[in-house]
This record gives structure tokens, C-alpha cells and sequence, in this order.
DNA sequence: TTTGGTGGTAAGCAAGCACTTGCTTGCCAC
DNA sequence: GTGGCAAGCAAGTGCTTGCTTACCACCAAA
């Protein structure tokens, strides 16, 4: 529909990315977008409005990994999503990185991007107390779900995010990452349903 | 000595993790230092170079925590160590978040902040690596060794960093946070000082 | 007493910033 | 053809940026 908009957006998206809201000029961004800079002016009035808009707008396109409401196979349901999360914090690295450097400098737009890993996180803490409750998990109580699912989380977040800029890359590649990350996780949570030595696969 | 030379690194590093390289302007950063702003050129010629030796002064400040080099009572040695590089993590989380999100548009300052958490990981895999050598751990081969320091490194990098910027805390306090998450890192990477037999039950 | 180094203050430079204005061009409906 | 609308274009607004110059005050060493 709006063609010239949604340019205008993902380009605005893609500076921020890039370059920071502070980075991110207009000029930069027209450029990007292949538009003249007063053509973002008369549709957003405001960088500040467009940079906003264009959080929203991107927030809007994710679609969550989600886990299944009532937990059975624990290790495929974990690997699966594990997966998704990965991918999808992967994909979105940059931004993340950006915009958490800036959240405390600019906290009007962090929100956006915190929901996401937010709602990741909210997701799996349900879905790992059900786990808990019908006994297929051996965790003690609140605080072991909330530590457990911050610790998956923060491997696939460190993993993703900074893999790319890292000096020292982990020796499997990202496509492997969660499932590695997944079978240590099983037992630290202690599963009963797969046994360990068919998670952890053999060495290079 | 030099006590005008430091009170400016200072508040270059000050501003730096509040605002970021681009937003931590010589004006402000001479406002912070309380000295006029042709001061800082004066001592550091640039901003670049104010920017630079301000980084690799705060680096030189630190001193990590080490790993012993003989692993001995893996659950005590973890857990005191965790909670140094927790400790240390609290306390940079704000440059690290900002010099994190610049490090793609900024590569020459990246690498400053990159080291310290790549030596405390690096740290960490040996130890895992002899720990494992020893039959103190079960861990497979480099693959999960990477894997475990990742999830740890990872799980207390995410606590520390996002602990005063995540909507939703731990309902854990931050001085609890280094012994929750290695109690479970434990059974992740089997320590023989935790029954294992418990944590990995087969299914047929 | 002179000299040189260190630091403060005021002023200003060119460039870049967000943003505005006035005008022109192209398109489409009537 | 004509009017309305959306977009491009050149120019310019005032502000902030990194950085510089010029001048002055202090204080220890010669």
C-alpha cells in the first residue's frame, strides 16, 4: 500500500541497526531508503516520531517462537523452540545490540525491544513450571525456574548476539548451537525423559 | 600525579558508559571533569584519543578473577569465582552495554571491552577442560566444554548486564544470583560433588 | 626578576545536525 | 484541459559538534 513508507521504515530500521539512534540521521536514513529527506519530514513530522514509529513497526513484524501449552517431550519441545529463539535473536542481533546500549540514554524506545526477549522469557518460565508441576523436570521451586530459564536464555542470548563479534567463535557452528546448548540444559534441569549420553553428541 | 589527566578519563569513561562514544561530547565530558574544555585538548590532542587512552586506562584498572590452576573442589572454586566476575560485570554493565552496541560502527575501541570478558571465558574453559581431565566433571569433549563456559558466562553476563533495565528481575537478589545459577550449572556439567545419578534418570 | 610550563576563559571556526520553506514535476480523476 | 495530491529539489533556518586561536593568571626554576 504505502510503499514509500514502509521504505521509509524498514530504512530506518536498518540505520538504527547499523549505526544507533544517535547514528541514524535523517539524511542517512532518506538515503537508505532512496528517498528524499523532506518526504520523511512530511510523512513523520519528527525524527524522534520516526524512529519511534519504525520500533513499533519492526516489533510488529516478529513472530514469537512459542512452547506448547501442556509440556510433554521435554527435550524436542525445548530443541525446537531453542531453535526458533536462536534464529530469531540471530536475526535481530544488531538491533538488540544497539538499543540496549541506548535504553538508559534513550528510554523511550527501549521498551520495544525488551518486550521480545521479555515475552521469550515469560513463555518459557510458564512452560517450565507446568514441566515442573507434572514432574517431568527436577527443579526445587520459584527461584530454580526463574535461574534455569534465565540461564538457557542468556546462553542463547550471548551465543547469538555475540557470535559474530566475538575473537574466539565456539568450535560448532550456529545452526548446531541450540540443540548443544539444549542437551546441557536438560541436565541442569535434570529431565527424565532423555537420557544424557543421546543429547551430548560425540566430539569432532 | 597527573590529577587533571585522570579526573578527565574519568569522566570520559563516565559519560561514555551513560551516553556511548557518540553521545559523550568534549563539552560534556569537560562539564563532568570540571575542567574547561580546551583542557582536554590540550592533554589528549583528539577526541579519538581521548576516547581511546580513556578505554585502555579503565581496562588497566581491572583485575579479574582467576580460576585456580589445579581444579580441587569444583562446586567451592565456581562459586567463588561466579561471584567475582559477577561482581565485576555489575559494576561495568553500563560501558560494557554501550561499547557492545558501538562495536560494529566503532571497531577500534571494540576490542578494549571484548578482552575482558573473552579472558575471564578463556579462564573458565581451561579450568573446565582440566576439571574434566581429572574426572571431576562429565563433560564430552571441546564441543560441551565450550558449551558449559558459554552457558555459564552467558547466564551471569545476562543477570548482570539486564538485571536494573529487564521489566520483570529475578525474584532472586543479585547476591544470590552467582550461587543459584552455578547450583545448576553444576548438574549441567555432571560435578561429582552433586549426586549425578539423580539428575539423570533413563527412559526406556 | 625573568622565564616557561600549566591551566583557565572567551570567542569563534567549519561542518553536521534536525527541520522548514518555496517551488517544480509527475500522476490520476473528473 | 484542469485541479489536487504526492514527491523531488535547492536553499536556508538555528543549533550542536569537534576543534582552534588568542589572551590571561599562576607558580616554580633560572
Amino acid at each position: 500500500m504505502d510503499s514509500i513508507r514502509l521504505k521509509i521504515l524498514a530504512a530506518a530500521v536498518d540505520v538504527v541497526t547499523e549505526l544507533g539512534t544517535r547514528g541514524a540521521t535523517t539524511r542517512r536514513i532518506a538515503e537508505a531508503a532512496g528517498v528524499n529527506e523532506v518526504t520523511i519530514f512530511r510523512h513523520f513530522g519528527s525524527k524522534d516520531t520516526l524512529i519511534r514509529e519504525s520500533m513499533h513497526w519492526h516489533a510488529g513484524q516478529v513472530l514469537l517462537p512459542a512452547l506448547p501449552e501442556l509440556p510433554g517431550d521435554v527435550s524436542v519441545e525445548l530443541t525446537t523452540w531453542a531453535e526458533a529463539a536462536y534464529a530469531h535473536l540471530s536475526r535481530f542481533r544488531g538491533l538488540m545490540r544497539t538499543t540496549f546500549g541506548e535504553c538508559v540514554a534513550n528510554p523511550e524506545v527501549a521498551p520495544l525491544t525488551r518486550e521480545v526477549p521479555n515475552n521469550v522469557s515469560h513463555g518459557l518460565r510458564r512452560y517450565l513450571t507446568r514441566a515442573r508441576e507434572l514432574g517431568l523436570i527436577r527443579l526445587e521451586g520459584e527461584w530454580d525456574v526463574h535461574a534455569a530459564s534465565s540461564m538457557l536464555m542468556g546462553t542463547l542470548f550471548l551465543d547469538a548476539i555475540f557470535r559474530d563479534i566475538a575473537p574466539e567463535t565456539p568450535p560448532f557452528p550456529p545452526e548446531e548451537a541450540p540443540r548443544v546448548y539444549v542437551a546441557l540444559f536438560l541436565r541442569a534441569i535434570g529431565s527424565t525423559l532423555i537420557p544424557v549420553e543421546e543429547t551430548t553428541h560425540r566430539h569432532a
